[in-house]
This record gives structure tokens, sequence and C-alpha cells, in this order.
DNA sequence: TGACATGTACGCCAATGGCGTATATATACA
DNA sequence: TGTATATATACGCCATTGGCGTACATGTCA
């Protein structure tokens, strides 16, 4: 693979450290590798239905998820990370749809 | 397909309709059918490497959104939602990470 | 002119989403 | 007992997408 994400990163990060403070807009986020998604919706005391409708996932798409038969791609896995520590504005912002 | 997605979300509703507000924790939610992603990142004023490196976006896959080419699945376009309506909250959960 | 940033465009492949269906278990209720 | 319901586990299937590489056009600035 030749470590070009990596490269393209750290191009990123050279944007970002090279200028001044009002040039570097934007800092770089690393996506999780791994989210325990059955202990998120446990914390919200929500079952896998009502975990799934509140936040748009289909069902057995969290269940892949939680019996480890699929993983949460990237945005996914940002999203549930919202959802881990924000859940109220994730559930606000996405009711108002 | 026979709709069997919308009988579960009915499912889900009557779940919900069915009872006192005590047990109707959870909203159904949603999901946008599409999202226009260079409009909500204009509107941050970021570039395309940008407002990739701030969420955790692969670029190219911010590029094939853009061009029409892939559209963003579910949760990624939730995400993208919740970007869109609260990128402070978006940047300051996933930074955090 | 050259270097660089930005955005458009396309090919490729493994992985996931999204769907269906079957099974197991616990609980509630006639 | 029997049966209905909720909850969760488990697996097969396939189109779509993510994630990667690469090339090209344009604009800007030194």
């Amino acid at each position: 693979m030749s470590g070009s994400k990596i490269l393209e990163g750290l191009k990123e990060a050279l944007e970002y450290a090279g200028g001044d403070e009002s040039k570097a807009r934007v800092r770089i986020v690393k996506v999780p590798d791994q989210v325990d998604v059955k202990a998120i919706r446990e914390n919200l005391k929500m079952s896998q239905r009502e975990f799934a409708a509140a936040f748009g996932f289909p069902l057995a798409t969290v269940q892949n998820w939680e019996q480890g038969r699929r993983k949460p791609e990237g945005s996914a896995r940002m999203l549930l990370r919202i959802i881990e520590e924000a859940p109220e504005t994730a559930e606000r912002v996405l009711q108002t749809g």
C-alpha cells in the first residue's frame, strides 16, 4: 500500500502546522478503529429496535454490528461516536429532518 | 421488495404510539434521501481537503459525493446532517478521539 | 515559467449496507 | 399448558459504496 494515506495525512498536517493559527482552520480527525455499538446502545438503555429507530439505522445493520459480522465503516463509526458523546444533539438534529 | 421496510417502520411506529409517553423513549428518525455535500462544505468555507480532514472522510470519498459519482450511504447522510446543523459539536466530539 | 492547490474524472476490488429468513429465549397472559 | 410477543442471535444473497490509485484541467502566485 506504500502508506499513501499516511503521506496524505502528513501533507495535511504540514498544511496545518506550517502557517499561522489563522490559516489553520482545521484539525485532522482520527477515525476510531472500532466502536462498541452494544455498549453505546445499552448506555442509552435502548433495545436494538429502539436504537435503530432513533438514529435511522436499519435494524439488521445494528445487529450485524453487534454480532461482529460487519464492522461499521468510517462515517458510521464517526456518527456512533457522536451518538455516544452527545446523544441529545444527535437526536435533536436528526429528528428535525 | 414488497415494502417490508415500510412495514417494519409501521411496527415501530405502533410501538411508539401504542403506549404512554413514558414507554415511548424513541422517535422514529427519517434518513434524508440526499444531502448536498458541496453546499454543506462551502457553508463552512472549507476546501475539499480541509473538509475531509476535519471530519475524517477520505478525500476521494468527498470528491465522489460532490461529483455525484457516489451517494453517501445512510450513516454518512446522517453524519453530514449533523455536520450541517451542528458543526461545532461534530468537530468537538470527533477531535476528542 | 514553474510550483502548488483545488477540483473533476474514471477504473478497480473488497467490504458493507440492506434485504430476507430461521432460530432461541424470556416474559406475559388466556 | 399453550400461545403470542419482544428481544437478540445467526446466516445467505447481491447491488452499492468505500477506499484506493491515477490522470488531467484550471487558477494562483512567486
